[in-house]
DNA sequence: CGGGTTGCGGAGTGAATTGCTCCGTTATAC
DNA sequence: GTATAACGGAGCAATTCACTCCGCAACCCG
């Protein structure tokens, strides 16, 4: 055993890359987790990464360790996003930009983990949290008459939850279909549109973007050469 | 070789519990489908419906053979309830039921299956059909001014999907908390009124059942001692 | 009761997949 | 050049999968 003090501290020569790739490794697995739902696999995370495996387990001692990490990431993305939205003017807007955000981050994709991987004592601290500012955001919406008057916050976590994954869009990832990614994305908007407009007490304006085609519908259902 | 025709025809012995088996395993695999999704394996199909493994592949060849019966029944189902839909007096109670029963009949759970099974001229001809009936639903709202004019019946085909699947709801039912499942069940029909309301041009009344309770979205996250 | 038929259940099989380890290779610092 | 830190991925044991095979039970008719 050396004495791991001797000599002058030597900067990593490789810092940046291994930063860079943990970065693409929480990037990936959130990812393979929308396309592959409980089914992901480490290798998976790590080719997506295009990271090898031994660099995985370096930086995460187990897979259960690596989606804590994602999880604590996540709460902390929704946090964020309910501090901007209580920050916000209008009360409506907030709600509806808190939502927004955590759709469009992929909180949904967490959900297959639950039950999975041990709460962490960290996890649990920040869902507390979390709990408290979605409240906060919810009365201020109703005090303000924008939104039904008996909704609850819970409702609008199962709401968030139920729009957080999206059936088409990580098929077609799944299935390598770039082309239609981005129709997707616009058809997701729209349904979030219509659902965030089910919870107002007054009606917005039109749906956003082009209308979504039948082959978004469809073309799933071709057989499915793997993408691999 | 024996003669098949030998001796007189003679009535199947145990054709009512074949029968019953085979109604079994498609709700069987219906459910399996729900919580699994694409992970979904033969054995669990058989065991959920309580039959042996060798009496599915009696029945059904292959795994793929199976899907694409229970393919073939979704979307008579969905045929149904537009038919239905289309009979109903008011448009809009029409629309609405025929998504609400395509809901309930767990049509978004066949989503996974996508692009991993083989599709037969048969389902192709039906999925035709429904295209008819949905555009002729979407349509006659629209005259009658009951939904925002600016939805496509793909929309409402996405919606379906989009709501079809609960991911509460599947995952408590993989965890076998049958304590939550009514619960889970309300809290999804508020979720169901909310998206509906923001289809239409006018606010319905207060939403329905119960507040969900906290349970639902943390208990998830027990770790999970198998079912098994 | 007995012979014959029909459907049943599930152990067993080979192939594929999984989480994870181990080690030879490559890039950087001095 | 040499030391070191991080890399990639072949390989491993364990599990899982779709599917086969066969012994057994339920039922019919005479």
């Amino acid at each position: 055993m050396l004495d791991p003090m001797s000599g002058p501290r030597r900067r990593a020569p490789r810092q940046a890359e291994a930063e860079r790739n943990d970065r693409a490794l929480l990037a990936a697995a959130r990812e393979v987790l929308a396309a592959d739902g409980a089914h992901a696999s480490v290798a998976a995370i790590a080719a997506r990464a295009g990271v090898g495996i031994g660099s995985l387990y370096r930086r995460y001692r187990t897979k259960q360790e690596l989606f804590q990490r994602l999880c604590v990431l996540s709460l902390d993305s929704w946090n964020d996003a309910a501090e901007r939205g209580l920050a916000a003017q209008d009360p409506w807007e907030g709600l509806a930009g808190f939502v927004t955000a955590c759709v469009e981050f992929g909180q949904g994709s967490l959900a297959p983990i639950a039950g999975l991987i041990e709460v962490t004592e960290e996890m649990r601290a920040k869902s507390d949290r979390s709990d408290e500012l979605l409240a906060a955001l919810v009365t201020r919406a109703q005090e303000a008459g924008a939104i039904r008057p008996d909704v609850t916050p819970v409702d609008i976590s199962l709401l968030i939850e139920q729009l957080g994954s999206s059936p088409v869009l990580d098929q077609l990832r799944r299935q390598g279909r770039e082309d239609l990614l981005a129709a997707a994305g616009h058809a997701r908007r729209r349904i979030i549109t219509i659902t965030l407009d089910g919870l107002r007490t007054i009606h917005a304006g039109p749906l956003p973007g082009p209308a979504p085609t039948e082959r978004l519908f469809t073309e799933r259902w071709e057989p499915h050469p793997d993408p691999a």
